[in-house]
RNA sequence: GCGGAUAUGGCGGAAUUGGCAGACGCGCCGGAUUUAGGAUCCGGUGGGCAACCCCCGUGCAGGUUCGACCCCUGUUAUCCGCACCA
């Protein structure tokens, strides 16, 4: 035997499959298909980390086996190429931002290259590439033209590092996702998208998909979906004042109201109001409080009464004192609310420092001392028509009451806002709209798709907020295609987010110039069967595409209404200290070195090893050992081969491991299906030698995970051509149990001793093989037996009494 | 605060979903081989006890059951998401 010098076979194997195509998906349309696929990366400075391996890998497990299982599979690679740090890099090195790219997308192909991974690479695709981001524009402009793109001043939130605005989804706690700058509010016009026109379906839609649960509860979280009603209140300047409330049965203790600084009944009512002054002071203090400031938690109330005006309680006429406070959001609802202190831990708290009336109208807590808000099977007091009803009949009711008298309605809310599409930086997609002053905003014509980025001087974000396209004048100023006046370009470009909102579909006809893909190839692999990725875009990136797809799907560009059938989420892997990998920590594992010192396929099984997929996993450099001591050992396996077929006493062991590691591979267990492989091995060890078939069987099942240590072993053992042409092994489910298995005796519950009995006893045998036995009898000697049961293959049990 | 999850040896993690807890791997201990180290091979390894066929043991406290890591009630800790959303 030679030993195995996985550098020269893993770049031998890499060779063979590159040349052949082996991993091309086929253009045959009546094949089954498979389309898996994992996120495309960004292409960073740093290259792949170990934690992108980990979903690449088990992906590529699944999509080799249902290769060998007879699917025409699709598993597609590509570069989500745009985005900030390349263009800060850029910057700082003044080099092209289209130049980083190259580079950095050549180190991460080779990268992944020498992990052996089954991607089809005739696909590639770039997001930055204009054959690319032509289909964006295009995308975006179907948007324009169903009014679901357009154009708001409003006040945005502004990455005062990044200089340059970001989408709500893209501001964590206060700061931003990328940098963890402070995001303050600038009033700008933005390019926005109708998200929102698609809250219901993107979650109704939930129900159909086969997500894990956290991504639905995600999802439906941040949409945050709320049922309640719209009520009209009077102020007593005659003006209507909308609310919304998820509480309407509670209408009858509503002692004030608040609306947000930012309300526009506020500067009508100017000359009404006597403390204007002061009202303008809190509505200048909140404007200048950052988000972090203003979200921040059991912060106290603050607020201001209006003096000259009061509202009017629809429902019994009262009268009552109107606030603003920072607590009421102008972009929810109406941006004003109708307070229930007695049954609102907000209004409660607000109510008791500025000493307002707390009126109780649901029964069962003590409201004197704090809100009772966990009320819904309460009943109803103090509100007069409603008085002695159930939460929720006052709550019809009430609804009932509104609609017949004019005061209110039903009324849906969500949390979810338009999605802000515009970015104040170079390198993105240049939307393709002219604003022209007569005409108003002119969409570019298809046929001059794509809107190239020209070349820029300097790619610098500016403190105005203009992006650097603005400065080119050449590229700016042109001519309305509508009226031929002068006009100017749209100088924003699009967010990362955009490209990646439908590159799933551009995998599946990429070089296509006519169209984002053709019907026949979107028919054919359309939706993705199984999709994995991270977490932290469960509310960005896959809540995006999804809308994206809808939208698509509504004016008939995809054949289905949703772009994934199932999707997963892998845990990061973390460094060996158990925190987060980072530079600042010092606990980075470059997987460069995992490969040249181990080999790709021990990179490969470790990361599938290393324990749940969905959970966090720390790294281990100890561990890696065990893997590569187990591919050595199977490379031993041919120096005790001896011909022959499955061996009578490993048939069973064989055909449940063929079934374990198959179930395994397709529920994302690759930990219990190594662990099988390895316990197989063992016995293959432990019993001196391994048949032919045996061998054989064994290599198919392990190259899933360690394909270029399985192409080899397999041609030196002179198989027969090549892994990637065979056929998964079959199991019989009647071959899988043994013909005796051992049982355990309990009495009581507590075990007295073990048997080896024939599978197929009955029930009553093993009970009385049990008793037989030494220890059991001596147990149950001289008691009372109660119970006797016999659990199949498992154990008996002899309850006995004193 | 709301929502979701998790808790098992020294470590990563298994457990056919109510039926022999700790599979598999790491680490560790002992042995073989080696001039030595490394590598490899063999044996052992949840805890207690001198030892056992004994006792204890799946975050903690109860409960249901012949039988509970698994179901129920309560509780604690950790992680994640959202967070003044009316």
């Amino acid at each position: 035997m030679k030993n195995y010098d996985f550098k020269a076979v893993e770049k031998k194997w890499q060779q063979k499959w590159e040349e052949t195509g082996v991993f091309h998906a086929k253009q045959d349309f009546t094949l089954p298909k498979y389309y898996c696929l994992v996120e495309f990366p960004y292409p960073s400075g740093q290259g792949l980390h170990v934690g992108h391996p980990r979903s690449y890998t088990a992906l590529d497990t699944v999509a080799r086996k249902k290769r060998l299982q007879g699917y025409n599979v699709l598993y597609p690679m590509g570069w989500d190429a745009f985005g900030l740090p390349t263009e800060n890099y850029a910057i700082k090195n003044h080099i092209h931002p289209e130049i980083v790219t190259k580079q950095n997308v050549a180190r991460f192909k080779q990268q992944l290259q020498s992990l052996g991974f089954s991607f089809d690479w005739s696909r590639e695709v770039n997001t930055t590439d204009p054959a690319y981001y032509k289909w964006t524009q295009w995308i975006f402009l179907q948007l324009y033209k169903k009014g679901l793109a357009y154009k708001k001043e409003m006040s945005v939130n502004w990455c005062t590092s990044c200089k340059c605005v970001l989408a709500n989804e893209e501001v964590v706690n206060g700061v931003c996702e990328r940098c963890g700058s402070e995001v303050i509010h600038k009033v700008k016009s933005q390019w926005m998208l109708k998200i929102t026109a698609y809250a219901q379906r993107l979650i109704d839609d939930l129900d159909d998909l086969n997500f894990i649960d956290r991504v639905k509860v995600q999802q439906k979280n941040w949409i945050g979906r709320s049922t309640g009603a719209q009520v009209t209140f009077t102020a007593t300047t005659g003006d209507p004042i909308e609310v919304y409330t998820t509480r309407p049965d509670t209408l009858f203790g509503a002692t004030y109201m608040v609306v947000s600084p930012e309300h526009p009944l506020l500067e009508k009512w100017a000359d009404k109001l006597t403390n204007m002054d002061e009202i303008r002071a809190y509505q200048n203090e909140a404007a200048h409080k950052s988000d972090f400031e203003r979200t921040e938690v059991n912060k106290d109330k603050t607020g201001v009464e209006l003096l000259g005006v009061r509202a009017i309680n629809p429902v019994n006429g009262e009268e009552i004192p109107i606030f603003i406070s920072d607590y009421v959001l102008v972009s929810y609802g109406t941006g004003a609310i109708m307070a229930v202190p007695a049954h609102d831990t907000r209004d409660w708290e607000f109510a008791k420092k500025f000493d307002l009336p707390i009126v109780e109208v649901v029964r069962g807590g003590n409201v004197e001392k704090e809100a009772f808000t966990d009320c819904a099977t309460g009943v109803m007091v103090n509100s007069g028509f409603l008085t002695g009803l159930s939460v929720e009949d006052a709550k019809v009711k009430i609804i009932d009451w509104l609609t017949e008298n004019g005061k209110g309605f039903k009324k849906v809310n969500y949390k979810l806002r338009d999605w802000v599409f515009s970015r104040q930086r170079y390198w993105g997609e240049p939307i393709p709209i002219i604003e022209c002053p007569k005409c108003g905003f002119v969409p570019l014509d298809e046929s001059e798709l794509p809107l190239r980025l020209p070349e820029v001087e300097s790619y610098e974000p500016t403190d105005t907020g203009e992006s650097p396209l603005a400065k080119l004048t050449d590229w700016v100023n042109v001519k309305c295609p509508c009226c031929g006046g002068d006009a100017k370009r749209e100088t924003d470009t699009m967010p990362q987010w955009a490209g990646s909102s439908w590159y799933f579909l551009r995998y599946c006809d990429p070089h296509n110039n006519d169209a984002l893909a053709s019907k026949e190839a979107l028919e054919y692999w359309t939706p993705v069967d199984w999709y994995n990725g991270g977490m932290e875009h469960t509310t960005l990136h896959l809540l995006y595409s999804r809308f994206w797809h809808k939208f698509l799907y509504d004016i008939g560009v995809v054949p289905t209404k949703e772009p994934y059938a199932k999707r997963t989420s892998h845990g990061m892997i973390l460094g060996e200290n158990g925190e987060k990998m980072s530079k600042s920590r010092g606990n980075v594992v470059n997987p460069d070195e995992i490969v040249d010192q181990y080999g790709a396929d021990t990179m490969r099984l470790y990361e599938m090893f290393i324990g749940d997929f969905e959970k966090a996993a720390p790294w281990n450099s100890d561990s890696i050992k065990g893997c590569k001591r187990f591919l050595d050992r199977t490379w031993g396996l041919q120096n005790i081969a001896k011909d022959g077929g499955i061996r009578a006493e490993l048939e069973a062991e064989i055909h449940r491991t063929i079934q374990k590691v198959g179930e395994d591979i397709d529920n994302l267990k690759a930990n219990t299906a190594i662990a099988a492989l390895m316990t197989l091995l063992n016995r293959f060890y432990d019993s001196g030698a391994v048949t032919r078939e045996e061998l054989r069987t064994f290599v198919l099942l392990l190259n899933p995970f360690a394909p270029h240590l399985t192409e080899e072993l397999w041609e030196v053992m002179d198989f027969g051509g090549v892994v990637t042409s065979q056929s998964w092994p079959q199991f019989d489910p009647a071959k899988c149990k043994d013909d005796s298995v051992e049982i355990a005796v309990q009495v009581c519950g507590k075990i007295k001793a073990r048997l080896t009995v024939p599978a197929d006893v009955s029930s009553a045998d093993a009970i009385a093989l049990a008793k037989a036995d030494e220890k059991v009898a001596e147990a149950i000697d001289g008691k009372t037996i109660v119970k006797e049961l016999y659990v199949p293959g498992r154990l008996v049990n002899i309850v006995v009494k004193m």
